[in-house]
DNA sequence: TTGCATGCAAATTGTTTGCAATCAC
DNA sequence: GTGATTGCAAACAATTTGCATGCAA
């Protein structure tokens, strides 16, 4: 939990980072752990799930990927970082994106900028409440 | 997944299912599945933590409590039925209830309301994609 | 050569399920 | 009585961890 401020961690550059990240970033299906090591491994035969678990958490803690983690569901993660609007389809899982600015999100005006029928919406706000802000004022943990 | 549209079940008036649902209405605090359990069971020693989720899951589809499934996070509860907008705190996990509709829902808007320091936002939309659209035509899977 | 990163397997966590016993109707 | 509901234990799925080995710098 506790990150140095001073940034300087000596990363490597490995084969496996290289390929996880390459895959993902060719894909628009926002995939799973498990869709991308499936994917990965046929150019790294010998990965394993934990690795491409480690890389992928890695990468979005460097803000090179993004990780979704949508309500209910597994995690999965995007080769675009940036902080965009999804949507999932109730049936087949698959997750698209919405362009929409996250400033007005009304649930219609998702469904008139896709196809999709649209049913639901998760709003999650987070943050630090009172009580830990006084035990913490300087900001992060 | 398959509901019967005419919704004549039989759904017996256990002491478990009263107590759950007593319980939950009591707490502002969202409690996790676990954390209901530990207090359902100082008035029913012999519950088991199945019991408990068969009962929140069955009570959430009548729509009598609502199911929170919070991005990354495990499942919560929430005696009040109405859908309507959380916050969570990073550090000690917390959700709390924001006055604020849906339609309009700016993180600063939030900031505003509530004595949180907000830091992020998770919005997902939810819905039927294209595809499953032509292979389901009526709306309910 | 050093120590970060990997592969593997085992551990954890949250949730679900099978089944015999029980209890509401 | 009958079938929905329970308690229990085992199964499951997603994710994390410990550790000896490997490989980038």
């Amino acid at each position: 939990m506790n990150k140095d401020t001073s940034n300087h961690q000596t990363h490597r550059h490995t084969q496996q980072r290289e390929v996880i990240l390459e895959e993902l970033c060719k894909l628009e299906s926002h995939p799973t752990v498990d869709e991308l090591f499936l994917i990965v491994r046929e150019r790294q035969p010998r990965i394993s799930l934990a690795t491409v678990y480690r890389n992928l958490e890695l990468l979005a803690e460097q803000g090179v990927v993004q990780k979704l983690e949508l309500a209910g569901h597994e995690r999965r993660f995007d080769g675009w970082a940036e902080r965009h609007t999804h949507i999932r389809c109730l049936n087949c899982g698959a997750v698209a994106d919405v362009a929409i600015e996250p400033r007005r999100t009304p649930l219609q005006e998702v469904q008139e900028r896709t196809d999709y029928r649209v049913t639901d919406q998760h709003i999650e706000f987070v943050g630090q409440c009172p009580e830990c802000q006084e035990s913490d004022p300087a900001g992060k943990p």
